[in-house]
This record gives structure tokens, C-alpha cells and sequence, in this order.
DNA sequence: CATGAATGAGGGTTCATTCAT
DNA sequence: AATGAATGAACCCTCATTCAT
């Protein structure tokens, strides 16, 4: 029973960020999920209320990471961020497809109440970021960046690496179909990459 | 005569980057442009037409400008990336409804041909931004980096920036609709963030 | 369930027979069948399909006929021709409407597959009339004739009364909106006619 | 200019064969044609009109023939009946496409002027065969037969060979798509079937 | 609880025709 | 006399959803 919803979700997640919210019809997903096409209505309402309760269903399961690692004291401001920097490449590679849904679909979305749900998460996870940076900050470890921009900028540089896969294989030679390697190799880049650019960004210089 | 054409453009282009490609009707464009619903299929053949057109459209408006910097000859490669972070801020922000639309259709285009269209205009603009970095390494002013991912972040904040405007809006407390304001307030914080970020970056640590 | 089935199809058959498949709109069979016009794709899948499906419909219906002719040993070869004769007559003018589509849409067809199947079923009668006159030939009862023309003429006979009708209703002073009438005397004048002009062709003259 | 319009007719008939009336387009004989697709409407007014043009058109130039062939007195009946089945599967097979036009779109046409129209024509032919046969029987050469069918064979059989080619090919083994094999073919069969069936049915039996 | 049947609304596209030039 | 531009109507089809069973 609950398999089966969840069962349907992963197949909604897949073909949404693969031929977008309004490009994929309830269908599609019955079809390729292998379930009456009325039980999609059945089960969450309509097509509208299904990709809210993706939401709900992704945004529970990946909701925790952050959190934890915030309270971890033991951390100094850039091991944190050096953790940040890992636990969120992976977190956001490894749920590319929700994450694409999320980033594509949220400046079409019409219904002010999703908006704001989804804008909520962002908001969320912001907010952790901003606590460790602003941490290392008060200790005199960090130096005064714009806040919203360091974030944009790392959040901003796991969407390109998300939405622009096509741009990326093209520059790695990695064919366009083989999502695997293409993960193999962005993740560390990444990790690597994000890591340099915010020790650079954030160090007092001198 | 092309005035009609150009204004249909611009109507779809607002449309799709409000609702996306899929979420707007040719009876919307139509609608809105206030023409005939046949003359969207008179004028460019189809849906899809309208939107190849549509990027041929503002590719060849926005083309030339990074060209232009690069054969600058006069300035440093410090100040080419100062002109450059200006020009493209400029040039996304103010574009932000076709960089919406680029961005966000990218991963759902199902046809291969339109998908190759898009990721070249993407690559040239890489590699026009790869060549003014490469010029500063060769000249030991730069120090070596991660260049897909140095680019990627760069055009990753603007996309942010464009993407998840009520986020930004949110955090800076702008009413999400007021999207004069929103532009005037983030385009001066990109401009210094990523020059800021830039110049931490590349610069050679000792 | 099935019967609604069977409904759409039979005005399918009438509207195609009366206006031709391309003079014949979806919309036109749904209004005159009095079922939604989604209904129609919902249970054919297209125009095209509805197509198929009622040449499927109406040749499984008026396949055995013939067969069974062939199959009875006891009639000689002269009973065999005028129960042909009488048989095909029925067949084609109580169906003349499908005969009609049949006829008039087969040279205007430009799926292969489709032009196929109707070539099929109408090898299929050829060769089923040519057996009977095969026979005859054997026992020297019948004279050796052009075999495709022999049987090209009876059936298009046949396809003239279909498709002229309004030539036949002028000569034979019948209202050409009165198909009755027009049926009640053209069968047994078919009959008549047909026999003594097989006759006269096959016998063996001396 | 006249050639213009012949031109256009031409490539009508050409694509009113091959797809139908209503499967051909305005554009599409425009287009074929390399004329305006304003141009139709201007000369002829409208599609309709383009099909009474049409008709008109080859109506009189193949109109003469059969009259002619009554007038001369020289010829014997039989001598007529020859020289009829000559001329008339000529005249058919060799305006095949015009005949295939007249023949599925009467039952198809809405319009009643335009029916009639067909209608005359078709009777017009009819009455001048009857002359032939009439003849011959007041000459106690001919014996009694079924008149209508007695000439609906022979227009049956002719459009039997036009809109089925594609059983005949099939029969014949002859390619679909091979017109001149076909019709080099078609002609001499159609011909000596002719002559021999009307020989077989007309003779005065003993 | 689950689903096949059914539907009103709207999708993109093409139609024959007209009009201003 | 001739045509590019434009249009209202209609095309076939698919949509998300509902309802009776």
C-alpha cells in the first residue's frame, strides 16, 4: 500500500525532472509506474497535490543532514565547512532529479501556497549554512561576505552542475545518457572545487 | 511586418519564463500578443519554432558583447574579469526572463536537436570566459583552478539569482512581484560578490 | 459496453459512406452517435484506428459467406456461379455503405498497412470466386476466360450500383434519397442480369 | 495566364486522385503547383468551383468521342461495339485520374448542383452506349439485355481497373507505384475481356 | 479498496478564405 | 492583375479528473 505510493513518487520524480512538471501527464506516470491511471487521483487528489506530497516525501528524507551537523561542537568553523561543503554535493548530486523538479519548477509554479512551501525549504537549509558561516565569522575565523550570495553562490553552483548537465558532459566528454560516470566524476570535482573557492572566499586576508 | 514578429517574442518569452514552456498555450501568447491564434503558426510554423526563434532571437542581441571584451587588448586580466563580471550581471539580470527559460527547459527538452542548440550557445559563452582566465594564468597573474567549475559558479549564482528570486526576495525582504526593485538591489551585490569571490579566487596565495 | 462500441462504428460507417473519411469529422461521428468526442479515442485510439476497427467489424461479419459456397460438394458449377451470384449481391448491396468506403477511400489511402489490409481482404474474395470458376474449368464445363477481369466485372457491377447510385436512381426513376426502393429493385436486376451475363461468358460455345 | 489556370487543374487532378477532395488542400495544390495559394481562390473562387472547373475542363475534351463514333453509319453494330470498347478504355484508363475523381467523390457530394452536374455527364455517356446497343437489337442483331447493367458492367468493370489497381497489381504482379507497366498492361486485357463478354452476352442465342 | 468508463476542457495545428495593397 | 498577411473556424487528439461499480 504505502509501497505503492512511494513506488508512484519515484516514478513522478523521475519523469518530472526529465520532461518537467506540465510535460508530464498523470499518464505518463500511470503508465510507466504500472498503476490504474484513477489511482493517482485516488491516492494524493490530483496531479498538483502528488507533487506536493513528493515534496514532502524528499524534503523528509534529506531534511535531517544539516541539522545534525550543526550541533556538532567538537567542529572547527572549517572543518564545518569542509563537511558542508561534502555533505551537500552529496546530498544535492545524489537527488539531482528532485532537486531539478525544485529549481525548474519553482519560478512557473502559479499556486502562492507552494511557492512559499518550497521557498520555505530553501529558506531552511539557508539558514544552516548562515549559522556555520556566521559562527566562524564571530570567532574572527571568517571574514564579512555577502551572506545570501555565499550561498547563492555554492547552491547556485550544484543547480548549473544539475540543470546543466548537457554543458557539462559536453566539456567532460561524457556522454549525455551515462548519469553514473557523469556523477563519478562531477561529485569530487565539485567537493574539491567548493571547498578552495570558500576557504579563499571566506579567509581573513591579510 | 517584423514588429509583430518581435513582438509575439516577446510575449512568449515573458509567458515561458512565468509559466515555462509547457505551462503556456499558443492560445496564451496569442491572447496576450493580441493577434490571431494562426499567426503563430503563420509567422514561425509551430510551438517549438517560436521558441528556437525565440533564442535565435535574443542570441544574436546578447552575442556580441563578451567578444567584444575579449579583444580588449588594453585592459589587465584583472580588469577584464572586473568587465566582465559587470557585463555579464548586466546582461543575465537584465535578460533574466530568456536566461529563465534557457535554464529551466534545458533538462526537459526532449528533442536532441534544440538541447545541441542551447548547449552551444552555452559553450561559446564558456569558452569566451575561459579564455580571459587562461590569459591571466599564462601570464602567472591567475593561479590554476577547476575552470568548468569556476565559470560554472559564476553563471550558478546568476542562475540562482534568476531561479529562486522569492528566495532572494524573502531573505532581502522584497515583495516578490516588485521586480524593479529586486533587480536594482541584486544587481550592485552580484557585481561586488563576484568580483570580490573571483578575486580571492584566482589571485596566487603565497 | 461493447454496444457502444458497435454504435460508433455503424455511424462511422454511415457518415464515412455519405461524406468520405476525410469529409467525415471526429466530432461529426461523437455528435451523431451521441457519445463524447473523447470517447472515440478513448475506444479506437484515432480516426484512423476507427477506421481499421470497423473494417476489422465488418469483415469478420461477411467473411464465412463465401467460404461456405466453396465448401459445398453437392452443387454443380452452374449452381455454384448463380448462388455466387445471389450471395454476392446480398452481401454487397445490403452492405453497400462499407462496400461504398471500402471502394472509394482505397485509392486515396496513404498508409501502406492500410491499403494493404483492404488489398488482402480483397484478394482474399478474388481468390475464392476464382476457385469456383477453376473448377468448372477442370471439368470442362466452363470456357478458359480472363480470370481477374471475370471476376473485375461482377464485382465492379456491384461497386457501379454503389457508387452511381444517383446515375441508376435517374435511369430507373427512383428518388435518390429513397434507398429502400433503389434496393428492392437493383438486387433482383443485379441477379438477373449478373447470371445470364456469366452465362453467356463462361458456357462453352461451339 | 490560361496556361496558369490549366496548370493549376492539372496538378488539382493529379492530387484530388491520388489523396481525395477532401485530403487535398489548397495549400497543397498551391504549393505543388508553385502558384500563390491566393491565386486559387482568385481564379476559380473557391475549392468547389476549382472541381467544377475541373470537370469542365475534361469533360470537353473528352466529350466528342463517344458521338462521333454514332454518327458514322459505315460500321455494323458489332463493328461499333469494337470500336466503343476501344475508345472507351482509352478514354478511361488514360484519364484515370479524372475518372477516379468522378467516380469516389459523387457519392460523396453534398452539394446537389454539383451531383446533378456528374450526373449528367455520366447519363450522357450511358444514353449514347445505349444508341449503339438499341441499334443493334432493332437490327435483331443484338438480343434483348438488361440495359442499365449492360453498360454498368462495362463503366463497372473500367472503374473496377481505375480504383483498384491495387488488387490488379497485386494480381499482375505489377509495382504499385509502376503506372505505365500497368496501364501497357490493363489496356489490351481490359479490351479482348470486353469484346468477348459483350460478344457472349449480346449474340442472339440458339 | 480499486478501477474501467466516461467526460468537458483545452492542447497544437491546419483549413479555406479574405483583405489591403 | 496578383499576392503577402491575416483570420475565424474547425481539425484530431490528449488532458486531468470524476463516477458508478
Amino acid at each position: 500500500m504505502n509501497d505503492k505510493r512511494v513506488h508512484i513518487l519515484d516514478v513522478a520524480e523521475q519523469l518530472f525532472s526529465e520532461r518537467g512538471f506540465d510535460g508530464t501527464s498523470v499518464r505518463d506516470i500511470a503508465g510507466q509506474a504500472g498503476v490504474n491511471l484513477a489511482m493517482i487521483s485516488y491516492y494524493f487528489g490530483s496531479k498538483e497535490k502528488l507533487l506536493v506530497a513528493l515534496i514532502a516525501h524528499r524534503s523528509s528524507y534529506t531534511h535531517g543532514i544539516l541539522e545534525e551537523l550543526n550541533r556538532d561542537d567538537k567542529l572547527s568553523p572549517w572543518d564545518k565547512i569542509e563537511r558542508l561543503v561534502d555533505l551537500y554535493v552529496d546530498k544535492i548530486i545524489n537527488n539531482y532529479r528532485f532537486h531539478s523538479i525544485m529549481t525548474t519548477h519553482l519560478p512557473t509554479i502559479q499556486s502562492d501556497d507552494i511557492r512559499e512551501m518550497i521557498t520555505d525549504i530553501k529558506v531552511k537549509n539557508f539558514e544552516l549554512i548562515k549559522k556555520i558561516i556566521t559562527e566562524g565569522q564571530q570567532q574572527k575565523i571568517f571574514r564579512k561576505v555577502d551572506m545570501e550570495l555565499t550561498v547563492g553562490c555554492v547552491m547556485g553552483t550544484l543547480t548549473q552542475a544539475t540543470l546543466s548537465k548537457s554543458l557539462y558532459c559536453r566539456l567532460m566528454h561524457i556522454d549525455i545518457h551515462d548519469e553514473d560516470t557523469y556523477r563519478k566524476k562531477i561529485i569530487p570535482k565539485l567537493k574539491t572545487h567548493l571547498k578552495s573557492l570558500l576557504k579563499a572566499h571566506l579567509e581573513i586576508r591579510n
